[in-house]
DNA sequence: CTAATTATGTCAACATGGCTGACCTATTTA
DNA sequence: TAAATAGGTCAGCCATGTTGACATAATTAG
């Protein structure tokens, strides 16, 4: 192992900007921000070539998810749970409905509500994005036996990435100079 | 607890498309993959006021963090992490370079290559953006106790949202009814 | 009963950050 | 010397976020 780096040799004492430095377990949470940043990657990653197929992205992933596990969620619902906008949500929504995938049904006690609910393709559909998403959520549970708590979630958030993608993770993350300089007898 | 949903009766039979239907055991774990997305809605989100001073977006954040924890990353090396395309790496990179934040240094061994490194001020900036998700994934550790694996899992998602979301994300989780139809005694 | 509030929708304009495709320059390697 | 590799760049497209302004219908408050 070299170092060669340093920025790892310092203690980034030069984060004078917020008054902020980093300790050594500081330093060691950091490996858990990065396996949380290539779990979502990887997760989100799944469902995107099915919504391909339909000419949709993720937001319209996102409506037609919670939709379909809280049916009757009003607009103002997603808003919250969603955290956009108005007009962003309406765009995906719009074609959503136009689609059949969900419909709009008026509220009864409040007939200025649209309670929205999922269509049977709009079930099938939902179902099927979260196929995978359940696989790889189950497996990672699975594979996360036998740790204490921290060493779990590490586990966890570990098992949520790609197969293929786990080896080179690990490298990355055995610390700097893991997946750099490839040809370290080259430095003169 | 109403059954109103006509959804959370049936146990999913219709997801035909793709052959797969929702046991039991898959249901329990769409929680988690919904606290997956509420716990990283709100983990990017902390960096993103800190971003708009300097009118960055979330890709710069993800290629400053990465050369800072990796100096002498290759433009290559950043592909493979962030999975995007050159194309799209190089706006961002190039409006870090020009803004003084990353600067790149020919390859030693090998001159095509253009080694990555932050400057002092890119250091900074790392250093705060990534202090506020240490700070909340440290939290998120702490608050993670005495459980077993799946609980542990589930108890360390839910430490990554917003204090003042969890209520509001545990009464969604409470299964459906839980935020959806708020005046259930006007239904006639 | 009228006025304010609420739930929702919509138009327009803009920014970010993905993408494809084509093409170019150095440099290294076969 | 030719091919492969690392990287850069231009041009355009698409998805999805943003603000701001405004409209409509229904409910609620005074």
């Amino acid at each position: 192992m070299k170092d060669f780096s340093g920025h790892s040799t310092e203690p980034a004492d030069k984060a004078s900007t917020a008054g902020i430095a980093l300790g050594n377990s500081e330093r060691a949470i950091v490996g858990l921000v990065e396996l949380l940043f290539f779990a979502y990657r990887d997760f989100t990653r799944d469902p995107d070539d099915i919504l391909a197929e339909f000419n949709f992205g993720r937001a319209h992933h996102r409506v037609l998810h919670f939709v379909d596990r809280y049916p009757g969620l009003r607009v103002a619902d997603l808003l919250d749970i969603l955290k956009i906008t108005k007009q962003s949500l309406a765009r995906v929504l719009r074609q959503l409905v136009a689609s059949g995938f969900i419909e709009q049904r008026l509220g009864e006690a409040d007939r200025r509500e649209r309670r929205l609910y999922v269509t049977d393709s709009g079930q099938a559909l939902a179902v099927r994005l979260l196929a995978p998403q359940i696989r790889r959520m189950q497996q990672a549970i699975n594979d996360t036996h036998g740790a204490t708590e921290a060493e779990t979630v590490r586990s966890f958030l570990f098992a949520m990435i790609e197969t293929e993608e786990r080896r080179r993770v690990e490298a990355l993350l055995a610390g700097p100079g893991g997946l750099v300089v490839p040809k370290p007898e080259d430095t003169p």
